[in-house]
DNA sequence: AATATCATACATACTGGTTGGTATGTCAGT
DNA sequence: ACTGACATACCAACCAGTATGTATGATATT
């Protein structure tokens, strides 16, 4: 095995890529984003892109499926992972969420290139319907352990609570992106975590 | 008055302009919108175009102005204007929301052009936040004439309610958009509605 | 009433810069 | 020597914006 990093490092390179695609399709969209822009943060140049994909929007396709998903798998999946009380694990989430100027005015990466790219290109739908599909499915495995640990009322429906949860979640952090106030997002997930609380057995 | 249309109407020829780039922004994003394609839709020039608009940028805050805010003055506060009991109102609003395909798939032409032009543009943000305060004002004002009226329940506050109604309704229907099925935006408007029947004083 | 005047309301042709993509070159490591 | 991993130079298309031309219709003038 190779000690010292390799001059050229293709695994890194392609890392550093699609990290400073998605900082820029976070902050210009997909749409928005110039290749220049990207190929500057990473330091790289258009051979190497090219390189390594087949172009924009592979290249957009590969933030998703490797920068995205792991965001959500980091935030969410993996704290309510056989979780016993999910209740607590959703509050502690709920707690984790960043109300920083640059996160509330930034919006969630997910949802903004799902609003922008749906539409447009079934390629980015699915893989961005996908990671939606896993999170409230998360959520909706949590919840019914957590009703079998009686830890949750048994009178609601796991999956429809999961998807109401991730709606609100999502609509209060578009609605505080939009009037670039943490006042609404602070508000929201006070509002939430109330939600929560009534969801316990 | 004239009675006959002049042959050069400059009233309807912004509206045209103003229809027609609502229509291409609302499924192509104003970034993705083609000056071209507008006027093709609309059957004008270019010329037309720059004699009432200084430029795209200039339309689309037309467009909020004009077209998305009537959309939401007639579907949202019109109906709730003075009304005896807010939660007959909305629930009435919920049942009017469209679960067709294109409506389903387009998603809510506000909150698109809210979530990809407001961290770019400022004169957007500034305009579409203001739709949004108007929207949920109009809501939060309705809830406290239904306190009043003891139509609704007095513990609860109504701005954050409205706000988390709001919140929660654009959660849906992004998320519905994504997954291009109308029966998450359906199920969401049948959580929305139990949650509505719990306001109730 | 007929005509001249003139600003408005467009249409057409053109341009300059941007941008995604390509073709080619080169060097490192095996 | 040869393949993978880049860098550089180039290109063609697109696209917002501009410059210019022209026709319409209201108003002023005689």
């Amino acid at each position: 095995m190779s000690v010292s990093a390799p001059r050229r490092a293709p695994v890194q390179t392609r890392e550093r890529l699609m990290n400073a695609a998605f900082e820029e399709v976070y902050h210009n969209g997909f749409q928005g984003s110039d290749l220049k822009a990207i190929l500057a943060r990473a330091g790289v140049t258009k051979g190497a892109l090219y390189h390594h994909f087949d172009g924009k929007e592979a290249l957009g396709h590969a933030v998703i499926e490797h920068v995205i998903a792991r965001i959500t798998q980091d935030k969410w999946l993996a704290p309510l992972d056989d979780v016993d009380d999910p209740i607590d694990a959703l509050l502690g989430i709920l707690d984790d969420t960043g109300t920083s100027d640059a996160e509330v005015n930034g919006g969630c990466p997910l949802n903004n290139l799902a609003q922008e790219m749906s539409p447009l290109d079934e390629g980015f739908r699915r893989r961005l319907s996908e990671i939606f599909t896993n999170w409230i499915g998360g959520v909706s495995d949590a919840l019914r352990l957590g009703q079998i640990n009686e830890k949750v009322r048994n009178d609601i429906d796991a999956r429809d609570t999961a998807t109401y949860l991730v709606a609100t979640y999502e609509g209060y952090i578009s609605l505080a992106k939009t009037a670039q106030d943490s006042r609404v997002l602070i508000s929201g997930m006070k509002q939430l975590r109330l939600y929560l609380e009534s969801l316990r057995a």
